[in-house]
DNA sequence: TACAAAATGACCAGCGCTGTCATAAAGTTA
DNA sequence: TAACTTTATGACAGCGCTGGTCATTTTGTA
């Protein structure tokens, strides 16, 4: 009922050292002893005890994360793919809500990781996108790792995992213009968030590609929330020539739109064509369903915790360029439709 | 910067011993010793080592959240007060997403509870609701709270916080008599969850006090979601005798609802009212925005911490009656109106 | 066969707190 | 005020593990 290091060395006839050499991959153990003491440790359904390894080490066995975003769908998934990393790696995650706003916000963070002793800590927007909370971290020497927007590793980012909001973008817009739409429109997210900065540029570069100019009265500034969306698109669709889609930063905004487009009584698909981003559930609880971009969230956290555990603990102190990058999937449903297809 | 227990002692001239009595509320401190120590604590920003006590102790310093709910905000707001409770009585949080539905759910929670040395858990729906946890988790001795739908607290489920649905769904129904209907349907819930029915039997039951027989047509099953809302509401605007109001059992279903009635360009709240339920930011997401009733999970949560720190803790084996009951509240927006105001 | 290198074990201290039990202070009674 | 009970406080071991230091064994290599 209660297993200990103890039980496990028994077990695997090694010592209680090695046992522990084992768990914290330290050099120096043969590959047959760790097979056995991996096995010992399945078979027996060890688990270390989080309290007194923190309490012995100087490095402590949990992770922090850190959140301040009003999309509970994308805390949760991030939260759940954090878990499931931390579960395989012995970690405990502790999670913690707060303001990104606050002025005291980066004391706040000192404090959280100090007293807790965090491993490290896996940032998401806002917070990783704040270069103070980056430079404190990094001043009393924290391990973190940041989800970012971005297309290209660069080498002087280590710790990032990178999403692809730039390739997603173009390739969304790909959808439309193959779609045969050539009069689309932006609806932008928050300025400070570069998600939506990087979505506008892949957006750009398809249009660009395809030898479209951008309509600069087609580039709607705004906010990641459904009223946001619910006036760009009234803005757009009062417009002499009318949009016959519209790429909206993400699934709220998207939302939005679709419902202002309703009130004006145009059918979507037939006349417009409405494009989301995120896959988020609300992109289903429309009608019709979003086409979207899908972000894999869990998959992104838990990746960025491997990240994290990889740079915190021995045998890898590669602190070089493993940055993945994850690049959301276009996902077709049925606010989208060939321009012009009103029959 | 890292302030002991050692540190509290020597600052308030007393044992190490002593300043673990005060943080644990023991018996038998002199009230001017535990002033001293508290103040000592104040003065020195001191903070309990969890790691240390979990260690130490046989009772851990952390309480579970098992979740299994699709509602992210109903997560991320429940999760928000347990953290917020935990923060102030030095408590750790462990957070535990699963299936509730797994053939092999009971084990899987105790195991958690008894690896993680868990000293109590908080229940909310579906779990609150399946007997064979809360066996489960009694024949193992750990103590639990349960958030569950009830009106009246009863002497037999003493761990519990009820969340008042009848009253308030009672509420709401008021809320659309005043405005002079009387042709209500009711959407339903999951029939599983006690929530639905206890709405429902709020719903019946403020239409009897008025004298108005429930329409056995204008009560239809279903589930919490989106889609289930849209297919009520369209069942029920097919009626030859519509009604002039609709209460779906929260706001998922309501903003189905509204979509559907909007599709078959009916006005809303001119032609047909709407009420949700929870307030969850769908309820401000949609258009007009939904009148409803507001849930304070966060607070409810907080609450439940509270019971469970009570429960486990010296000081209160007082497991008497003290069930918080909390009513949500009606909030009026615009989704409502006077019957027949369709100027 | 000899010898360096790698792998493992034995042992101990100690992380910061709690539990147990012994002891000191305060309160009560006659 | 002595004798005794109750209440308040302290001394000390130990929770399960890590990290360090050496000693010892096993393995690989010349």
């Amino acid at each position: 009922m209660k297993v200990t290091i103890h039980d496990v060395a028994a077990k695997a006839g090694v010592s209680i050292k090695t046992v522990s050499r084992v768990m914290n991959n330290e050099p120096s153990v043969k590959q047959a002893t760790i097979d056995k003491v991996n096995q010992a440790m399945q078979e027996l359904h060890y688990q270390p005890n989080a309290a007194a390894r923190n309490l012995a080490s100087t490095k402590s066995y949990s992770i922090g994360y850190i959140y301040d975003n009003p999309n509970a769908y994308y805390v949760i998934d991030m939260q759940r793919g954090l878990l499931d990393a931390c579960r395989k790696h012995g970690y405990e995650l502790l999670i913690h809500p707060t303001n990104a706003k606050s002025s005291g916000i980066v004391q706040e963070v000192i404090d959280l990781v100090q007293h807790s002793r965090l491993a490290g800590l896996v940032l998401t927007p806002p917070f990783s996108e704040m270069p103070e909370i980056a430079e404190a971290l990094s001043s009393i020497n924290v391990d973190f790792v940041r989800i970012i927007s971005g297309s290209t590793p660069s080498p002087k980012q280590t710790n990032c995992v990178l999403v692809d909001d730039f390739t997603a973008a173009f390739k969304i817009t790909n959808h439309l213009l193959e779609l045969g739409h050539s009069q689309i429109a932006f609806l932008c997210g928050d300025e400070e968030h570069s998600s939506s900065g990087e979505r506008l540029a892949g957006f750009k570069a398809a249009l660009t590609k395809r030898g479209i100019e951008t309509n600069s009265k087609f580039i709607v500034p705004g906010s990641y929330s459904f009223e946001s969306g619910v006036k760009g698109a009234t803005q757009l669709l009062a417009l002499p020539n009318k949009p016959t889609a519209i790429f909206a930063c993400n699934d709220e905004i998207a939302a939005g739109a679709l419902f202002s487009a309703r009130l004006q009584h145009i059918e979507i698909p037939q006349q417009l064509s409405i494009v989301g981003f995120e896959n988020s559930p609300f992109s289903r609880q429309t009608w019709p369903p979003l086409t979207t971009a899908h972000q894999p969230n869990s998959t992104i956290a838990q990746s960025a915790a491997e990240l994290l555990f990889k740079h915190t603990r021995p045998g890898g102190q590669s602190h070089t360029e493993d940055q993945p990058v994850f690049i959301p999937e276009l996902l077709v449903r049925e606010s989208t439709a060939p321009v012009g297809s009103e029959s």
